[in-house]
DNA sequence: CGCCAATGATGAATGCTATTTATTAGCGAC
DNA sequence: GTCGCTAATAAATAGCATTCATCATTGGCG
């Protein structure tokens, strides 16, 4: 008596998308709750309604699966926020946005942003890899901005644009570190303004002389950049940039 | 006749300290070469001199004798800059010096900057830590920095102490990650000036002609209160201004 | 209608490693 | 010398990713 080869083995068959989205939802919600190391194949398998043999018939091993959960999210993110920052303007403007949306998708999918930081960046073959593509066009919107912005004469022309890119991700990441650990919690507008605005002016004390009218231009940018955001609507009027 | 077991066995007794730095030079050596999780305690055991099971007699695991090997090599660190940071004077200078500093140390060793930025960092138990001390001290000094530097009238006053803490580290590990990959390669001093130049004076242009501010305030007052009216919220404080 | 090849799916086997444990060897006290 | 204490050892254990030999379905073709 066979214990269980006897008995007819239940298979199920589906087609082929239909497993690997169920593999890579299951996937997906398991390196979310332990992390990439503590994931087990086993768990995911479970959750998806399939054999732990299964998932290598789909993906390569734990890491390519892991790269493809990320993959995906990357790629819906990046699609939401595409049209929107496309009617944003002005420099000002523009970097409090891309500040504000990264600060959002951090606050939202902690656990993701930890393994794309941790696990993903890090890798010797991410240089190449697609998702280095995306996080390159991510990012790339903000040295085009500061390009635009040294242009029309509104930056500085001796900036880096580079440079600053590394200035802002660099600065929301160790920001959130604590965060991303399970400690605290932040406001995504608050800190978004701040660190807007510390990029923007820097440190050093200018030696302008500053007009009463300059802090209620200042309050007001503040409010209607947040309000313009919460409301999920286009910026009001001129194409003429931030003035100031 | 038992293959092994009947032979003496070799037996090489040492002083506690002496067995514990050579199984850490040993670890120190096999993590740098090959990263957490490919570094085998087998294979440091071996040229530790000693079997896998002795490196448990002094280690309750393989994590903590990582954390071990990056805080021996941190706390060295420390104790080579401390007395030299004293010397320097002025915020810009003590800016420069913090930052070429740490971009010295992850010139030196990226193995191991690579290691605590992705393995200790990230735990759980990072807060808490011993490391997370040294580190919080490391840092703190910039912090302090800025604060004097307000408090003598050199930087703006309503900077955030602590945000320019992680605008200048994040800064420097987003712009070197890729030197930590193995990717190419930077100098420390000329980056180091170009990070406290941007820094320091930020993007903006320092000298804007008084312009028609009049007509910029009537547009966002308007904005301001349309969108105010369409949120459904409270006017913004006065007091909340963005300064300048 | 029924059989067959192709392939999806399975569950057990493999292999690699961290960690534990039972055993042995050296060293100092008596 | 020898007895006990403890460092050190080598073998055993266990967890988990990955592979493999087999089996079950399905759709095409007689």
């Amino acid at each position: 008596m066979p214990p269980r080869s006897a008995l007819k083995r239940q298979v199920n068959r589906l087609p082929p998308e239909r497993r690997i989205s169920d593999i890579m939802a299951a996937a997906k919600e398991v390196f979310v709750e332990k992390g990439y190391n503590d994931a087990l194949i086993t768990d995911i398998a479970l959750r998806a309604g399939v054999v732990e043999g299964s998932i290598y018939r789909f993906f390569a091993n734990k890491r390519e699966l892991l790269v493809k959960v990320v993959e995906h999210w990357f790629e819906e993110m990046l699609r939401d926020d595409a049209e929107q920052f496309a009617a944003v303007r002005g420099s000002w403007n523009q970097i409090r946005f891309i500040v504000y949306t990264h600060l959002t998708s951090i606050h939202r999918d902690p656990a993701l942003s930890r393994l794309m930081f941790q696990e993903i960046r890090p890798a010797p073959d991410y240089r190449g890899s697609h998702l280095f593509e995306l996080n390159r066009a991510y990012t790339n919107r903000l040295v085009d901005v500061v390009k635009v912005g040294i242009a029309a004469g509104d930056l500085r022309p001796e900036t880096s644009p580079s440079l600053v890119r590394d200035l802002v991700f660099g600065c929301i990441e160790h920001r959130t570190w604590a965060f991303l650990r399970g400690e605290g919690d932040f406001d995504p507008a608050e800190l978004a303004d701040a660190i807007t605005n510390l990029v923007h002016h820097g440190l050093a004390l200018g030696d302008e002389p500053a007009s009463p009218m300059e802090s209620v231009v200042a309050r007001l940018e503040t409010a209607t950049a947040r309000l313009e955001a919460a409301a999920g609507i286009a910026p009001t009027k001129p194409a003429s940039a931030r003035p100031r």
